[in-house]
DNA sequence: ACCCCAAAGTTGGAGCTCCAAATTGCCGCC
DNA sequence: GGCGGCAATTTGGAGCTCCAACTTTGGGGT
């Protein structure tokens, strides 16, 4: 970073590097443009730009006729800690690990297969599903709100399913885990504020749209899909900040 | 998108809505900003602005002194097809479907566990390993790289290697993969412009950049990581456009 | 003590301009 | 016909300004 680089990219610089090693906690507002301008020494143009990209990095936020601040840092949560089969439990469950509390409720539930799901699910218009919906917390925050599909025959027994839960359910896709095990992929996604690239409906190409489900950043709603044959289709959605 | 929409929203929403359609088919110039100003009656900072915004979404590229150009289309794969098992060849294979051809080599070689590696796989420091490298094609052309490294002892034995490839190794990893399907994450991606999100070294959030595995995008360098006790962990790097 | 309003400050949209560096096409010269 | 170099064009950085809409704050005035 010389100092012939263009001048914004200094002052956006500078202030990630408060950001990052703490000097300006979340919270902490950000000098508006004409501080800026005369703290750094640059035009309003080059402030104006800087603080658009910081807010594109999604480390500041803009308010109108407030100013920008720092956003949150991200929940760290320890996911390798998330266990279904180490930390089960009827209804919610939770570990504790490294100061971060990882907690989860799920509710299963019958359903019919909607087309689009019916289709990736490989299954017929209408066929019995099991949905279930899975609120995901980090340090008691809700990070991920995420809805699963799978053929109800996968749920069986009926009986035992309360018994052994997830587990049992996840054990009874093992199989097919392992021959989908490098396809898993996501749909192309419609960000709320553009709808950014444009495929043919239903094709899908491998692709990963910018999406954070830890951390109150605003995320993108996107669908995870790990198809495969009669696999479950998982679809995570956003949480409101 | 009434009328009061922000004027350089118009702009962008205009072309972009060309280039989806085919009106602007890959490699057509964009009218420059000058031309743009005139044809929709706006001045040059909404121009300006909505060129940045189709550059940042990835449908146009700036070439200074010369203009804007659209991109090529992402190559479209029907990933689902991607079925190691059923198109399984020594080395190489390829699969026809729907006009686009996917195909991928791959090499497996004997390598040492770096720290890096060892700790994310759960294994002593300089642990046999067995790194592979992949490269698979879309209509011939290279889309992604990766690398994966698992412990040499999956990749047992060596005599059957050759001949079941990666069916062999996958199935020999089934157990494990069952047990994290919820945990596929990847770590936080240092994208080549600009260092983003900032996080202490080696905490891991449930964090996806944008990714591009398909077409001549630039793809943002990311890890695809698949942890649990002593899986499989994949580089996804990406290719010179 | 309390409430409301007005003034000041801030963001985000939009307009105009100047300039350096790079590209491209064209004109004229050999 | 071929070639070199100049001029026009274009991007991207940077500066300045005006304005509408929205927050915040600090007075009053009741």
């Amino acid at each position: 970073m010389a100092t012939s680089d263009p001048v914004y990219l200094r002052v956006v610089a500078d202030i990630r590097r408060q950001i990052v090693d703490g000097s300006l906690p979340p919270g902490a507002p950000i000098p508006s443009r004409a501080q800026l301008t005369r703290k750094y020494g640059v035009g309003e143009t080059a402030a104006r730009h800087a603080l658009r990209v910081l807010a594109a990095e999604g480390l500041i936020v803009g308010r109108v006729g407030s100013g920008h601040y720092v956003r949150d840092r991200p929940v760290l949560l320890p996911l390798h800690r998330w266990r279904f089969h180490d930390h089960h439990a009827p209804f919610g469950a939770d570990i504790q690990s490294q100061g971060a509390r990882a907690t989860w409720d799920w509710r299963a539930e019958p359903a019919e297969a909607t087309p689009d799901i019916a289709q990736r699910l490989r299954l017929d218009d209408s066929a019995p599903v099991t949905r279930t919906h899975y609120v995901f917390r980090g340090d008691g925050r809700p990070v991920q709100l995420a809805t699963s599909y799978e053929p109800a025959e996968f749920s069986e027994p009926p009986a035992e399913e309360s018994s052994r839960g997830l587990v049992a359910r996840l054990s009874a896709l093992g199989v097919k885990v392992t021959e989908i095990v490098e396809q898993v992929y996501t749909r192309v996604p419609q960000p709320a504020e553009s709808d950014t690239l444009a495929l043919p409906a239903g094709v899908h190409v491998l692709h990963v749209e910018r999406t954070h489900w830890a951390g109150d950043r605003p995320v993108e709603t996107s669908d995870i899909v790990i198809p495969g044959d009669r696999f479950r289709l998982v679809y995570a959605h956003s949480l409101q900040p």
